[in-house]
DNA sequence: TCGCGCG
DNA sequence: TCGCGCG
């Protein structure tokens, strides 16, 4: 991507520029004592070392549920207060800012101390055109901070002297902007996620009583920014599907402690995608999720939270997300029976039969090297009983899930949705490289499969419930209903089973089975898969995994992964 | 869909207006006696029969490849020449000829009589303002037909009389315009795709040598439109896999010829668009389509069901579609049973059949190494029973599924389904990269299968219960009902099934079974079939299908097979 | 003097 | 007088 170098010639945060389109400035360390006491005139000076033009600083309070994301992206220079997000935003919320856009506008002007046409400042803030008329426009109908005074040519309204004070910035006082910055030793600096006292968190804003910050605070766990201990009256970082959520942001003692205590697993992990999205305009993020079968979230927007909440730990057969590298996206919609990677297995035997019986795997056992790299790309797709990459095998028999009933007549997928599962090479620098590259976007997967010699056997038996009864092993176990026919029961008449993602549906819909897999080095960590799976042919695990271990069973031998969720939507 | 009613109140043709947005006016009768001489006054009116507003025209000079294509939707009035596209393309290369919306344009100026507004034209031509926009000032501009005479407001320069003369129709003289058209009794008639002499063609276009059409004949050489032969000193349309190739506008007695000589029948090969995608404000794809049990034509709607009506063997199961040109695009809609890539098969059993059993998969095995890179776009599409890969298998028993029903209400995936799949050839460059690159785009999916080597076997029973029940293994268990069945039993009336297929999505219809391949000769990529497909039945062979009178099994002997289509776009 | 931001 | 086509 390009690169801003205007301002003092260093390199600009990308990411950020994803976040809102615009390319940041250089990052400026913050001011050394941020809570000493300052003039209003400095003040402002300071909060421009804070939040520098081009500091994405919406990106805090549009997506507050992605602390990786802001720390990331937009939070570059409060990143060495190593606090999560919503602290961030809670400290930000008090500061006064202005668009990124806006900002460097102002600056430009400032510093040309003249007209300047709107070819100058598409370069100096390199942004289109189109989206600097839109701001320009804007600012000049709202703040009267800028003039239009010839044909494309703009100026500062009051001479260029700091008084500018936009509407944005008009809006709040400013009185005690400055003095908030976080304590960098604080008690909250130091235990990041809480929790804390409402007191703590006051101080720590510069404030003097609790009752200053409550509002914002409860404000905040009605966002479910925060959570309150109601036994400790405590605040911390809320943080969805916790205690089982490894968060990637913990430090390895506090995420080593979370495996430990959680150690039953049937574990989820899931996924996390932390995506900003491109498209300045309207961008949404779809997202992720993962996990044992949710249910459908109604209503919901946004609330990703709830979404775990609810839809985790049920009767899960087997969920495996595995993400890895540092920028991964993973966001699946409406999944069922998928799996992705390579030499997966899904064998599903709804009736009765060792009919469904899968093929034998050696066949295409020694074939196992020879599968190349992949690339793919989904989006805004349905897909069921889908099996991607070589090798794969796939059995259905009988009649699967019944497809996704679209109630959805009006909208489609939407635009925005997005499933990202790209795979890293495991290696620093192994070239030949990426051995799988998947882009999945507002798809619709059931019955997936996505790799190298994968096989998918899906059995699910008849509507005749004897079928189903007696989908068991030969030992005798009885399975659980199958998914299908389970849902079929349970969802309301009525009810489209699966929708088409838009991206209020974007927390919806049910991913029954699906396995990421990635082939990755075990060096690295990044062998997501327990072997177990990964292997099914293995002496000791016998053929197939034809079901001898229930895939919790499996689930537990597998490391456990972790994931982070993010839903910003503006 | 919408449907433009304004001209005569006739019914539209659909394909064309996937291909430009426009709606097209009723078909009209050319010129019974195209080559007899007339008045240029006259003249100018039969154009205007020959190629009556909105008949699209650019169709023919931007995507040449796509005969079948063009005789439905475009070459409508040049259908009754019997004759392939690049000879209409070199007659139509020497009419003159406005495109649809500037036809369109002044058609609603003249019957208006009066200055017209540009919110007006955008209803009246079912065009984007700023495509409108576009035509308009350019034809102030250039043909000085119309005129701004206000505010977003046009009317015609001349009163509307008959004598618009834009540019495109002024810069050519026009003298024998008229002459032009093809004789019908003519050589080329009779054998429409030759081979010809140049001079043969040249009187057939009402010129006197062959000097005369030689750059046109070279040039179209060149843009892979004609082929000449050395030897012979004749010219023919090319056709890209020839002689395997059958393509659907074939003659019934050449068409017969090439079963005969590759005793291939039931074969068919089927189209191969050419498009060009995406285009700017809101194009649409047209796209394309072949194949058998294409059930649904909606009804009024589009020329494409003239295409499968015209140039497909009822009754062929399964449909091949080979992609030569390194540009070459296949838009698929509503398919079902698709297999893309080497040496696939695919295997329906309707009923009965204890076997269905999948082939052995070592017979795959071995070819592993052969396989070729695969780099695959789909867009905004539906797939059913869709294999992608290299050495797939697919066995469908019982009643392949009636695919998803589509009450395409409201919006769909999209304005632009496309599916886009790209081979690249083997050539000397083939760096052994990605060996599979897909790319998936807002499409429905289901029983898919993309990878090389796959295999997939859905065994959802037929109709008739009691064909389901027998359509298992020998060992007597009894398969659930069909999926097909349950799932037409379960969904409720008037549910759509499945359908994020938007509605003008054109030709919506079914594909019950197609296999998309590629392979290549060693040296050229181009040969079309796989060993597989192309050698199946002989005698020491195969074991894969052992229905032997089934279309199915005929499929094992066709040759390969070709086609391209196109679908226009301006 | 292409000014364009426009939904 | 939202005129907008604009590269």
């Amino acid at each position: 991507g390009r690169k801003h170098s205007d301002h003092k010639g260093k390199a600009t945060v990308p990411s950020a520029e994803l976040a809102n389109g615009l390319s940041l400035p250089p990052l400026v360390p913050p001011t050394r004592n941020p809570g000493k006491t300052q003039k209003v005139g400095d003040a402002r000076k300071a909060w421009h070392r804070l939040w520098p033009p081009g500091c994405p600083a919406k990106v805090i309070s549009e997506q507050p549920m992605c602390p990786s994301l802001y720390r990331d992206a937009g939070g570059c220079l409060l990143r060495p207060l190593c606090l999560p997000l919503p602290w961030i935003s809670l400290l930000e919320g008090r500061q006064p800012r202005l668009g990124n856009l806006e900002q460097r506008i102002l600056e430009v002007l400032r510093d040309s101390g003249s007209p300047v046409k709107t070819a100058q400042l598409v370069m100096k803030c390199q942004v289109p055109r189109k989206k600097l008329n839109q701001v320009l426009y804007k600012m000049q109908k709202e703040s009267k901070a800028v003039l239009l005074v010839g044909p494309a040519t703009w100026c500062l309204t009051n001479g260029g002297t700091e008084e500018v004070v936009p509407a944005e910035l008009a809006e709040r006082p400013q009185k005690d902007a400055v003095a908030i910055p976080w304590k960098p030793g604080s008690e909250l600096s130091q235990r990041p996620h809480g929790p804390h006292r409402a007191l703590i968190i006051a101080q720590a804003l510069g404030m003097k009583t609790a009752k200053e910050v409550n509002p914002d605070l409860y404000a905040m766990r009605n966002k479910h920014l925060l959570d309150l201990d109601q036994k400790s009256n405590t605040w911390a970082i809320y943080r969805p599907g916790r205690p089982f959520t490894c968060c990637p942001h913990l430090d390895g003692a506090e995420g080593r402690a979370v495996k430990r205590k959680h150690n039953t697993q049937h574990l989820v992990l899931a996924g996390l995608p932390l995506s900003s999205l491109p498209a300045p305009p309207r961008q949404k993020l779809a997202v992720l999720l993962l996990t044992r079968p949710w249910k459908r979230v109604p209503g919901g927007r946004g609330m990703l939270a709830g979404v775990t909440r609810e839809g985790f730990l049920e009767q899960n057969p087997i969920n495996m997300i595995s993400q890895n590298g540092p920028n991964s996206h993973i966001s699946i919609e409406n999944s069922e029976a998928i799996q992705i990677g390579h030499r997966n297995v899904i064998v599903r035997q709804m009736a009765s039969g060792e009919n469904g019986a899968p093929t034998d795997p050696s066949t295409h056992g020694p074939l196992a090297g020879s599968w190349g790299p992949q690339d793919i790309r989904m989006e805004k797709s349905v897909l069921r009983h889908v099996q991607m990459g070589h090798g794969n095998e796939m059995s259905l028999h009988g009649n699967p899930a019944k497809g996704p009933a679209y109630s959805t007549c009006g909208s489609p997928p939407g635009p925005e949705a997005s499933i990202k599962i790209q795979i890293p090479e495991p290696g620093p620098h192994s070239e030949g490289g990426v051995a799988q590259r998947v882009h999945i976007r507002s798809c619709f997967l059931e019955d997936t499969t996505v790799g190298n010699n994968n096989k998918m056997t899906v059995n699910p038996g008849a509507a005749d419930p004897r079928g189903v009864a007696r989908a068991g092993e030969p030992g005798g176990s009885t399975d659980p209903p199958s998914r299908a026919a389970r849902s079929r029961s349970e969802v309301p008449p009525g009810s489209s089973q699966a929708a088409p993602v838009n991206a209020e549906t974007l927390i919806s819909g049910e991913l029954a089975a699906m396995t990421l897999k990635t082939q990755g080095s075990q060096k690295y960590g990044r062998h997501l898969l327990s072997d177990r799976i990964a292997e099914p042919a293995s002496p000791e695990g016998g053929t197939q995994c034809k079901q001898p271990k229930t895939p919790d069973k499996l689930l537990q031998e597998s490391q456990g992964p972790c994931l982070q969720h993010c839903s910003p939507e503006p």
